[in-house]
DNA sequence: GATATTTGACCGGA
DNA sequence: TCCGGTCAAATATC
């Protein structure tokens, strides 16, 4: 049940966000800052076991076509964890309220999981289908609340394809800003080299080297297109590591399944007050009607490499979650410090040059 | 003037 | 032959 797993983490994944994007509010109401700790404890502990009982076998084999599809249509299945079900998204609030006893967690869990479902199909939707293996973390970094989902591709057809499919790492972020037309700093500079209209996109596809390329003859590349569906979001593909940055760096070793560094944090989310406020209140506690726009969430696919050090990070979380305890919100920074520091290194090393 | 970006042409893999 | 990726000249910006 590989999926279960991988849902397990996207769901732990997505509360931490909501949590940590709420946190100045959560802050004054202990009470509901505790319940949701303890709703991502849960689920990270769900992870957690799992991924000891199945001795990683659960992430490394997320393999498939569809990825995507695998999700929505196993998250559908009775045998499937609830929690999965709902983290999966209020599409299937119904079927699950349909194959599980009604619980009060678990329909308040689906309804305010609803926009974390939207996310999570936009997220997959068109990694499925590809045909490639697929392997897939969750994680949630950076300060700002980043959701990502990381997706190395590298598919049997992919290896004997195309040069350069092999190192090939494909993540999904937000714009910056709402209608940008550039991706968020990923920490290293690029120099676009050409544009270029792809059959069956809305959107044209830009390709960009590293702007070490001559000065360290740095293969790294990368290509930008935004999704069809939501322009906010935009699909990089990163080629190749760079080695401008093992230079200039020599204490930073970046792994082939690490090639780039998250964006920089990214709210996905309301960000005032009130209308985080007014988020938070329908979705997260009170979920009256209505379903935000998750567009704008922070989403990447990509990485990996089939390394089960991919899977690291996640049982990280757990943990430094689970020996953190969950009803201070220093717990979140906690849990998120320890990818940060792998993460943010070159954005931080950029900076200090 | 240097650098960055755009854009059409070309190349090569499927 | 099609299409994605790259090149390089033209153009824009600093």
């Amino acid at each position: 049940m590989e999926d279960s797993l991988e849902s397990l983490i996207l769901h732990g994944c997505r509360l931490a966000e909501i949590l940590e994007q709420n946190l100045p509010i959560l802050a004054d109401q202990p009470d509901i800052l505790v319940n949701s700790c303890e709703e991502i404890v849960s689920a990270f502990k769900n992870v957690k076991e799992r991924v000891l009982s199945e001795g990683h076998t659960g992430v490394q084999e997320l393999h498939g076509s569809e990825v995507g599809g695998v999700i929505r249509e196993h998250a559908t299945m009775a045998s499937l964890d609830p929690r999965v079900i709902t983290g999966v998204g209020g599409a299937y609030t119904r079927r699950v309220e349909d194959v599980v006893p009604e619980s009060s967690e678990m329909k308040r869990m689906s309804l305010h999981d609803q926009r974390l479902g939207m996310g999570l199909e936009l997220m997959f939707g068109e990694i499925g289908g590809g045909g490639g293996d697929v392997m897939g973390t969750g994680s949630s970094g950076g300060t700002g609340g980043e959701i990502s989902l990381d997706f190395s591709i590298a598919s049997s057809s992919q290896r004997q394809g195309r040069k350069n499919e092999i190192d090939k790492v494909v993540k999904r972020v937000a714009a910056p800003q709402m209608g940008s037309d550039t991706p968020p700093e990923d920490g290293f500079t690029w120099k676009k080299y050409g544009q270029k209209e792809i059959l069956g996109r809305a959107y044209p596809r830009s390709y960009y080297i590293c702007a070490q390329q001559k000065l360290h003859s740095c293969p790294a590349k990368k290509q930008v297109q935004r999704l069809d569906h939501d322009p906010f979001i935009f699909e990089v593909t990163y080629r190749n590591s760079h080695t401008c940055r093992v230079t200039s760096a020599a204490t930073v070793q970046i792994p082939p399944s690490t090639t780039a560094p998250p964006p920089p944090p990214v709210s996905p989310f309301p960000t005032s007050t009130i209308a985080t406020a007014q988020w938070l209140s329908m979705n997260m506690f009170h979920h009256v009607g209505g379903v935000p726009d998750s567009s704008a969430g922070m989403l990447k696919a990509g990485s990996g490499g089939g390394n089960s050090n991919d899977f690291q990070p996640v049982a990280e979380m757990a943990d430094a979650m689970f020996n953190s305890g969950s009803s201070s919100s220093n717990s979140m920074d906690l849990i998120f410090s320890s990818l940060d520091e792998h993460k943010w290194d070159s954005t931080e090393e950029k900076k200090d040059q």
